[in-house]
DNA sequence: AGCTCATTGAT
DNA sequence: TCAATGAGC
C-alpha cells in the first residue's frame, strides 16, 4: 500500500513511527507542507533552522532514492489533492502538538476519511504522550514536582525505532523550491554566526547527543548554570524540530556512566519539557492566557521605549544584555540567562510575559509553544506551580554568581571587554568615578534606564493589590 | 530555580 | 566591619 508520510515537527528518519510504519506497509511519497495558515510568525532564526533541518532531511531521504516534496498551501487539501491523485492508502503523520495544530488535524482527518483515506497519527515526541498522562488525584497535574515523581516512576520507554533500512519510492509531484520559500537570511553576516554556532539536522543532532553525554553531562547539575562554561546539552533545537526524539536521549542518558545527580538533573529538564506538553493539553488556553487567572488584572505597561531597550540588549544591564544579544544573534539562549532576562522584562519592566514569549517565539532557534509559555509563566508567576512573584532576580547579583569573570557578558557585549571584573556587572560606577578605572572605558554602553530597587518594590505593590483588592 | 533587611555574634 | 541566619516579600 502506497502511504504519504506528512513530515511535521519530525524531521529525522531515526525512532520515527510514521515514516518506520508506512516504509513497511509500501512505497513512500515524504511530504513537507508550509502552511501559512499555522505559520504566523515573522521570520526569524527559526526558519534559518528548519531551511537548514529540511535540507539534512531531504538528503537522507536522497541516500534511499527518495526527494522530499516540498509544498505550500492549506495542510488539508493538499494532502487531500496528494492522496486522491496519487492512489494513496494512508496518511501517516506525527499528531500535532498544540491546539491549533490538533484542529488542523480533525479538519485533516475528516477530509481524508471522506476519500477513504485513513489519517494515521503516532509519534514519539514526548517520553509519555500527553493523551497518555493519567491525571492526579484531583484533575491534571498542577505542580511539577509530584507530576515527574510519577512518570519518573513508571518511566521506562520503549526502545527508540531504527532508522528504515529501506524505503520505497512513490513517483511523485517535484513539489517547490526552498531557495524559493525565501528562508535563508537576507544579511550574510547573520548566516555565519548561526553556521558557527549550529548545525540543523539529525546526522548533527545524534552527534551533539554522543558528545553531551561523553563530555558536558558529569558536572551538568552544576555547570549548567554557568553561561560561560558550555555546560548545557544544546540539543533543544534539534528537539524542536524533532531532529531527534526525547527518547532516544533517554536511552543515552541512563545508560551513561555520570553521576545519578547529574543525569537525574537533565533528565529533569527533559521533564519540565513533557510538564509544558501536559499543562498545554489541558489548559489549551496557555498560550495567550495566564494560568492563574487573577493576573488578568495586572497592571502590565504598555511596550515601549522600555521594550526597545530589552530586545536590542540595551538595557544597561549587562547580562540581560548579553543574553539578549545572543538571541538575536545565534537564536540560542541559556537556561539561567533567560530566567534573568526575562524576570528583568516582567518584574523591573512590569510589561507582560506574553510580550517577552512573542519575542522569544520569533527569535529563538529552539521555539517550542508549550515550553515556551510554561516557562514564561513560571517566570511571571502566573502558572500553575511557578516561581512565587515575589521572587524577583537581580540581574547584577546573578551576573556576578553565574558569570563572576565576564566571560559570557564580553563575548556578546564588546564595549564591555575591557572593563574590570570588579565592575563588569555594574558598569555604570566606574562613571561615578571611583578613580580605579584607568584607559578608556567611554564607550556607547548605555546606563539603566530603571532603577532595580524601586522597580521591585513597584512589582510588588502591584501584585499585592492583586491578591488582596480594595 | 531570589532578594532584602534586620539581627546576631564573631572579629 | 562583616559573614551567617531567618523572616517576609
Amino acid at each position: 500500500m502506497r502511504s504519504i508520510v506528512w513530515f511535521r515537527h519530525n524531521l529525522r528518519l531515526s525512532d520515527n513511527p510514521p515514516l518506520y510504519h508506512a516504509s513497511r506497509e509500501g512505497p513512500v511519497l515524504p511530504v513537507y507542507i508550509w502552511d501559512p495558515s499555522l505559520d504566523t510568525l515573522p521570520d526569524g532564526a527559526r526558519k534559518w533552522w528548519l531551511a537548514g533541518s529540511l535540507r539534512a532531511l531531504n538528503g537522507q531521504l536522497e541516500t534511499h532514492g527518495l526527494t522530499l516534496v516540498l509544498l505550500r498551501g492549506p495542510s488539508e487539501e493538499i494532502l487531500f489533492r496528494l492522496a486522491r491523485d496519487l492512489q494513496i492508502g494512508a496518511v501517516h503523520a506525527a499528531p500535532g502538538r498544540t491546539p491549533e495544530e490538533r484542529r488542523l488535524d480533525l479538519k485533516v482527518s475528516r477530509i481524508l476519511s471522506g476519500a477513504g483515506v485513513p489519517f494515521l497519527t503516532e509519534s514519539t515526541d514526548y517520553l509519555i504522550a500527553p493523551e497518555f498522562v493519567p491525571e492526579g488525584r484531583s484533575g491534571p497535574w498542577k505542580v511539577f514536582t509530584p507530576f515527574w515523581r510519577f512518570c519518573r516512576s513508571r518511566l521506562s520507554p520503549d526502545s527508540p525505532l531504527p532508522a528504515p533500512a529501506k524505503i520505497a519510492k512513490v513517483p511523485g509531484p517535484r513539489g517547490e523550491r526552498l531557495e524559493d520559500w525565501g528562508w535563508d537570511p537576507p544579511v550574510p553576516d547573520w548566516a555565519q554566526t548561526m553556521r558557527r554556532t549550529w548545525r540543523p539536522g539529525e546526522a548533527a543532532a545524534l552527534e551533539r547527543l554522543e558528545l553531551f553525554v561523553a563530555e558536558t553531562l558529569a558536572g551538568y547539575g552544576r555547570r549548567r548554570d554557568f553561561p560561560a562554561e558550555d555546560g548545557t546539552s544544546k540539543l533543544s533545537p534539534h528537539l524542536a524540530q524533532g531532529e531527534i526524539s526525547p527518547r532516544q536521549i533517554w536511552r543515552k542518558v541512563t545508560e551513561s556512566k555520570a553521576l545519578e545527580k547529574d543525569r537525574e538533573k537533565f533528565l529533569e529538564e527533559l521533564g519540565w519539557r513533557e510538564f509544558a506538553a501536559h499543562l498545554l493539553r489541558h489548559n489549551p488556553e496557555m498560550l495567550e492566557s495566564p494560568l492563574r487567572k487573577i493576573f488578568l488584572n495586572y497592571p502590565w505597561k504598555a511596550e515601549g521605549r522600555g521594550f526597545e531597550l530589552w530586545k536590542r540588549g540595551m538595557t544597561g544591564f549587562p547580562l540581560v544584555d548579553a543574553g539578549m544579544r545572543e538571541l538575536r544573534l545565534t537564536g540560542g539562549m541559556p537556561n539561567r540567562v533567560r530566567m534573568v532576562a526575562a524576570s528583568f522584562l516582567v518584574k523591573n519592566l512590569g510589561i507582560s510575559w506574553r510580550s517577552g514569549a512573542a519575542w522569544f517565539a520569533e527569535n529563538l532557534v529552539d521555539y517550542d509553544p508549550a515550553s515556551n509559555a510554561a516557562s514564561w509563566q513560571w517566570v511571571a508567576g502566573c502558572g500553575t506551580d511557578s516561581a512565587p512573584f515575589f521572587r524577583i532576580f537581580n540581574p547584577v547579583l546573578q551576573g556576578e554568581r553565574y558569570d563572576p569573570r565576564g566571560e559570557y557578558v564580553r563575548k556578546f557585549v564588546p564595549e564591555l571587554a575591557r572593563i574590570p571584573d570588579r565592575y563588569l556587572h555594574r558598569p555604570w560606577m566606574i562613571s561615578g568615578g571611583s578613580g580605579n578605572c584607568p584607559g578608556d572605558f567611554s564607550s556607547s554602553y548605555p546606563d539603566p534606564f530603571v532603577d532595580l530597587k524601586t522597580s521591585r518594590i513597584a512589582a510588588l505593590q502591584a501584585f499585592r493589590r492583586l491578591s488582596t483588592p480594595g
